[in-house]
DNA sequence: GCCAACGTTGGC
DNA sequence: GCCAACGTTGGC
């Protein structure tokens, strides 16, 4: 039984076309740094899994491709890295305190923006459409990974 | 830039 | 364990 998740990315860093250049159209899910988060990724997530990549924080949010998880977890990299703005001192190796999994785009999606999905009456109950969600990744329900994708 | 919502921190 | 203060997210 496949699951579907929508997941955030700021486009400043990387963005749907980021994705769909790198190798194998697959990028590490860098930088979550909310438990919630990072359980849906470390004990949730199967490979296959359904991918809604969103874009957050510019001039257009939404849906922009469609793409599925593509490893299973593993700890992510910036929290040992004092470079990165995604070090984590508190971190240990022998004990990585962030997972994350690899997310394949399969295809770019024309913008389904957060105003076009809170005018569908069928995607209305969607979580990230909740009030208050900041949760950079959330489940999305069979229903409404058939009325964005039509599959 | 504003600000609601919510997560995290740290003193007690 | 409580909770005030503070920080962050992210749409608008």
């Amino acid at each position: 039984m496949k699951n579907y998740w929508l997941m955030k990315s700021e486009p400043d860093e990387v963005s749907v076309d980021d994705a769909l250049a790198a190798p194998k159209s697959t990028v590490p899910w860098t930088g979550v740094r909310n438990y919630q988060a990072r359980n849906f990724m470390r004990d949730q997530m199967r490979v296959g899994d359904g991918v809604l990549f969103y874009h957050s924080s510019c001039e257009e949010p939404g849906v922009v491709g469609i793409g599925e998880v593509a490893s299973t977890p593993y700890p992510d990299p910036t929290q040992f890295d004092r470079k990165s703005k995604y070090y984590d001192p508190k971190a240990m190796p022998e004990e990585p305190r962030w997972m994350l999994v690899d997310v394949k785009v399969l295809k770019k999606v024309p913008t389904l923006s957060i105003a076009q999905m809170r005018e569908r009456p069928e995607l209305a109950d969607m979580v990230v459409l909740r009030k208050g969600n900041r949760l950079s990744i959330t489940p999305v329900e069979a229903k409404h990974w058939k009325a964005i994708t039509g599959k």
